[in-house]
Order: C-alpha cells, then sequence, then structure tokens
DNA sequence: CCCTAGCATGAATGCGCTTTCATTCTCTTC
DNA sequence: GAAGAGAATGAAAGCGCATTCATGCTAGGG
C-alpha cells in the first residue's frame, strides 16, 4: 500500500507526457491508438487507479450525487422491528437514486444525519458531490441554505419548504392528501360505509398530517361525520400500536366504527391480527384500510387495501432534477412535483384485488 | 450558481491567511477563539462550503467509504417482486455499513455494478474511496486486484477468492453451510424426521451451494438419505417458484418427504401457501423450513423456521475491517470471518417461537 | 518537392486545500 | 523589565489531475 502511481509514474513509464495519459482516459480518441495502448499496458502494470479527488479539483464537479436522510434506527433496538416503514422508505428512495443516477454515469453517496456520527457529515457530503438530495427535513435549513447557494439542491418529501430562503429548491413530494382523500372517497361512495375512525398521529411528520387532511376533505365532501383530530393518535405507529388501537376502537363506547382507516400498513397489518384475535371479520364485520404500500401489505390475509407510494420513483425523479440542473438549465425557476400515488383496492376493504389478479400464487 | 468561494475568499475577508481558515475547519482548537469566530462568520456569509475534492487531494484521504453492489433489478419487471431477497441484502448490508460507516466518520458510495451504466463506474468509485467493499464477485477480479493494490478492499459473501491474486484481501461470509447444517440436524435429531427433501439451485450461487452442503453433511452424519444434488431446483428461488416445488413435492412419485427444506424464505413462504391450498397442515402433515429470515418469515402463519442472516452485520463488519486497516495495521495479514447465523425454531417445524415470545402481538 | 491544414503531443498553469517550517505574539518567570 | 518558552499565525510548497496554448508531425494539394 506504498504511494499509490500517478499520471506521472504512468507517463515516465510510457515516455509520454502526463497530458497525454489524462487524454488517453477522459478522450481516448485523440490519442493515437498506438500511444493509447502503450499508456494503458504501463497503467495496468502500475496499478494506476486515477484520484477522484484530483480529477474533480481540476475539472470541478465530481460525478457523485448526495442524499441524506433520517437515521430512524436506534442502535438498541436494531432488529427488533426490521420492516419499520421509515426505513423501507429510506432503502428505496436509495434504490431509486442510485439505479438512476448509474443510468446518468454518477454514482451515489449517502450519509444519514442527526445523532451517531460526527456533526459535520452534512458538510464533508456537502463538499464532495455535484447535486444533492434531502430527505424530509434533514439538514438544519441554515446549514441547507448554505450549501444550496452552490449547488443543486433538491427536496424530498414532505410539503415544499416554507421558510423563504429555501424557497429557490426543487422539491419533489407524494400525493400523501389525495391519496388518503381517494381512499376514503373510495370506502365512503363504492362502499357506502359512513363511519370511519383514522388512526394516525398528525403533529409530528407533515405526511401523515396530509394524509389526515385527505381523510377530512373527503368525508366533509360526502357528508360523513369527522373530527377535527384522529380518532387515535399512535406516536411510534409500528404493528403493537396499530393493534391495540384496534382493540381500543372496539371496546370503545359508542357503535364500532364500521371502517379503520391507519396512517401506514404497520398499524393495518397489527390491527388485522388483534382483530382476528376479537373474532372479528376483515371486511364482513370491519374494514381496515392501510397508508404506503408494503410489500407485506399484500401478502397478509386479507390482503391489505391500500395506497401505495411510488418511492422509488421519488428517487429517480430526485436525480432527474439534480442531473437537470447539472446540464444547462441551471437557472431556471424551482420546480415543484407532486408524485401520483395508487390506489391498491384489495381484500381488507371488500374489493377484490384489482392490482394482482394475474398472479394467483398468493 | 457563480463561482464557489474558496479559502482565500474566507482569508481575505476575515483578515488572515488560508493557512489559518484551513485551521480552524481542521484543527479549531490550535486557532484563538476570536480569530476562529472571524473567519467561521465570513465563512458563513460568503456561503463557503470546502471542497471535499481539494481536501481530499490534499491529504490524501476522503473520508468516504465505498461498496459495490450487484443490480438485482430488472428495470422490466420492477415492483413485481418487491422484496426479492437478493435486493433486501443489499438494502440490510448497505445500512450496515452505513450506520457504522458513519460512527468512524465516514461517509458511504454505493454503486451497483454490471449493465445499466458507463463500464468505468467502479472505477470511478474506487478512485474516490478511502476503502472499498465488494458484495458477491460484483468486480471482475483483474480490475479488483488493481484496486486492492492501493487501498484495502473486503469481499463480502461469497466463499474466500479462489484466485491467488486475491488472496490478501479482507474477506467475511456468512456461516451458510454451518447454518443449514444446524437447522437440518434439528430436524433430524429434535423432530425425529428422516425424508426431507431440498429445494435450492446449487449451481450458481457459492451461498446456495454451501447450504446444500450443510444439508448434505447433516443428512450423511445422521444416517439420512440423502442425494448429491437437491429434490427440486428452481432457478430464481422466488416465492411462485416455492409454491411449484412444493405441489411437485406433494403430487410426485413415492412417498411425501416429511420435510421440505429451502434454499431461501421466499420459497418456503410460497410453499407455505401452495400447501395451504391444497389442505395440508404445515407442521403436522409436513415441515417447511427456510433460509435468511427475511422480516416476512416472522410474519407468515405458521411462522417460519428459517436461518438468520446477519446481513446488517455483515456490512458493519465489513467497515470494521476497512477502518482497521486504514489506521494501522496496514500491512497485517489477510482476515477471514466467518459470521455465525442463528437458527429461528418456529411454528413451520413444530417448534414454539423460541426468539419472539416477548411480542406477543403478533 | 514545398507549403499548409489539421492532428497528435508536450509544457505549463491552476483547481482549493493541507501541511511543514519559519516567524511573530503573548505570556510567564526571575 | 528582560529573556525565554510556547502559542498563534503566515509563507510556500505541493497533492494529482484537466486544460489551454504552443509546437512538432503527418498528409494532402499544388
Amino acid at each position: 500500500m506504498n504511494a499509490a502511481p500517478t499520471v506521472y509514474d504512468v507517463a515516465e513509464r510510457s515516455g509520454v507526457s502526463i497530458a497525454t495519459v489524462s487524454r488517453v482516459y477522459r478522450s481516448p480518441d485523440s490519442v493515437r491508438a498506438a500511444t493509447r495502448e502503450r499508456v494503458l499496458a504501463a497503467a495496468r502494470e502500475l496499478g494506476y487507479v486515477p484520484s477522484g479527488n484530483a480529477r474533480g479539483l481540476a475539472s470541478r464537479s465530481t460525478g457523485v450525487l448526495g442524499l441524506c436522510f433520517p437515521d430512524y434506527s436506534d442502535p438498541d433496538t436494531v432488529g427488533a422491528e426490521d420492516d419499520d416503514a421509515a426505513m423501507l422508505y429510506s432503502d428505496q428512495i436509495i434504490r431509486g437514486m442510485e439505479r438512476a443516477a448509474r443510468r446518468h454515469g454518477y454514482a451515489l453517496l449517502i450519509a444519514a444525519s442527526l445523532e451517531g456520527g460526527p456533526e459535520n457529515l452534512v458538510a464533508k457530503v456537502a463538499g464532495r458531490v455535484d447535486g444533492f438530495a434531502v430527505l424530509a427535513r434533514t439538514v438544519p435549513t441554515e446549514e441547507l441554505e448554505v450549501i444550496s447557494r452552490r449547488r443543486p439542491v433538491v427536496m424530498l418529501a414532505g410539503p415544499r419548504a416554507q421558510d423563504p430562503s429555501l424557497d429557490h429548491l426543487d422539491h419533489v413530494e407524494v400525493a400523501n392528501e389525495d391519496g388518503q382523500y381517494q381512499l376514503t372517497r373510495h370506502l365512503l361512495d363504492d362502499h357506502g360505509l359512513r363511519r370511519l375512525a383514522y388512526v394516525g398521529f398528525a403533529e409530528d411528520s407533515p405526511d401523515v398530517e396530509a394524509r389526515f387532511r385527505g381523510f377530512q376533505r373527503a368525508c366533509r365532501e360526502a357528508g360523513a361525520e369527522v373530527g377535527d383530530r384522529p380518532a387515535l393518535r399512535m406516536p411510534m405507529m409500528t404493528r403493537a400500536e396499530g393493534a391495540h388501537a384496534a382493540d381500543l376502537l372496539c371496546s370503545g363506547p359508542g357503535e364500532r366504527p364500521e371502517a379503520f382507516l391507519f396512517a401506514n400498513d404497520q398499524m393495518a397489518v397489527g390491527a388485522l391480527q388483534a382483530l382476528e384475535r376479537r373474532g372479528l371479520r376483515v371486511p364482513d364485520d370491519v374494514v381496515v384500510t392501510g397508508f404506503d404500500g408494503i410489500p407485506l401489505s399484500r401478502l397478509v390475509r386479507p390482503a391489505l387495501t391500500t395506497v401505495r407510494q411510488p418511492m422509488v420513483r421519488l428517487g429517480e425523479k430526485a436525480v432527474e432534477l439534480l442531473v437537470r440542473r447539472l446540464t444547462g438549465e441551471r437557472e431556471a425557476d424551482p420546480v415543484s412535483l407532486m408524485l401520483p400515488v395508487g390506489l391498491a383496492r384489495r381484500a381488507s376493504c371488500g374489493c377484490a384485488d384489482e392490482e394482482n389478479t394475474a398472479s394467483a400464487d398468493i
């Protein structure tokens, strides 16, 4: 692991100048074939690997896109809830970004923010990429503002930044409000349900908040009764809490709601299990719906009616926007996209499984 | 997006030399507090973001670790099998590496290899990182050899490199053989089963091959009959194929095996469903086991007895090894680790769920 | 056979930062 | 109050590459 060979070493060994070595890599066609072969041979023998740093410094671009996402992992309970929805989110966005980035010739640099690492990790990442995607409100506004003055930044998920210092940023989100609206209308209109209970936690997350607003709007438009807050508010939105919520809703005072609408699939799955234990049949006795469209939602019995979020596409869109900024339209107006979601009508609301009839194996 | 400010700009604005500006970031304590504040203020006003490239070039280290993983995604069928085991693998390893890397102050640069992007992406990544992890045989031997001459490289999963040019690399794998051995012995010894059918595809993947060897060894040691190849070989190891395999095993000639051992959880889950359709009860009529320990394995009914692979830990181990090479023991002997796997005895083999009794909600 | 256009190559500069090494400042101590 | 030690700062030299400009070279036209 002694000093790595440089262009100088390769140049000397192949009897050319460093400029030619550089050209062999950057624009092979501008070098005579014979020369090129000599250089490549020398490079191979020496074990030459071009320094990305030097290259980036000289050419003022790194060929790397960055992503900052929140770290939801609690090191103590790792593995306890493997399929935590938030993690699945990050995973899918990472996948989408990586794939899209690769298609455009970029690599992807990722770093979760918040605790667990040196504070400056974000700055470090920012200094090493050509463009930068930020998931939710992962990065402090001020820091983000500084970064965005020098590199394209796109904000993912969550609502468009309120802060005026950030309103020049591109932004992509998922139609949470609309998705929950559609799902609710489906229950109201197509299934004729009236007494709906929404379970979520509207405070903390703008996404969940938007979903609840969609629920409210649908109810109001259809003339169904609706409160100004969810029937139940579960802080972690885990499977266990979903089960708990189902129990509460069943044993609570008054008539049992006809449908339980959960703010995510995790809780809905938990509810399914709790209801089964109580001997209640879904969807005959009570309808249950989720939100997110995690793989599990299709596998539980009955299959869960839910709203599918295109997280992979979110990542892809982010890359598209960044690449666009990086090639040309640098000064164009900020873009704000709302990715459409898909309603998955499945058995848990009483629908036949409309999206998956082909694969009869499940 | 005009020319980004540099140390020179910050230095000028705060009336110090560039050396001092640099010190403010690298070793804040070596600068008088008053000076430091002036510099930071100037930096903030200017929107200064240190160039990772320049920093890396000057200090000969990037603070970034890299990971190359295979791209299993088929762009056409994206979403068809969201929870493809191979993808889950990558995701978990990425998660493990990212987390561990962050703890050590590193960011993570990822790039899937193979088709779908410029050929040189691997080289690009290699040139930008301090250390490098390679999943399976993602990178061509020759290329890997060149890279490994200059940076620490650790190979993940799969067997230790056979190629002598790579035998100086660190290596981490999962105890596939041992895991399947233990699981098989459990069925043989604890449950007294004798007629076992193994379903996998031993050719392509060394991991799956190792699992089958574990199965064979257990059978031989216990005096059970065992062939020199799996009872059935499914190329994709999907859920659908698992269901198909179960059907074949049930309707095949001769007595039905007492247990179906699948080389992954996907197939086992498919089998569970196929068996249910056939009216066969698991584990009473037939025992089913999987391999991997994906989240779903715990959620199906009956819960799947399987072998848990510590993929997150694999990623963490990779980082540990890289960091170790990066700090000191550069020339130590190559390390080859075999991460222990865990047997998850659950309902599908007739065991009570021994690992999950606490969370009664599932 | 000479001249010129065009191509292949080389010399030199700078990208933005870190890092000695030398220098200046600031105290402490007698 | 002077001398010295140690802390704070500055000057300057790269780090490894891309790139411009200048130059040598080849080939084609006259």
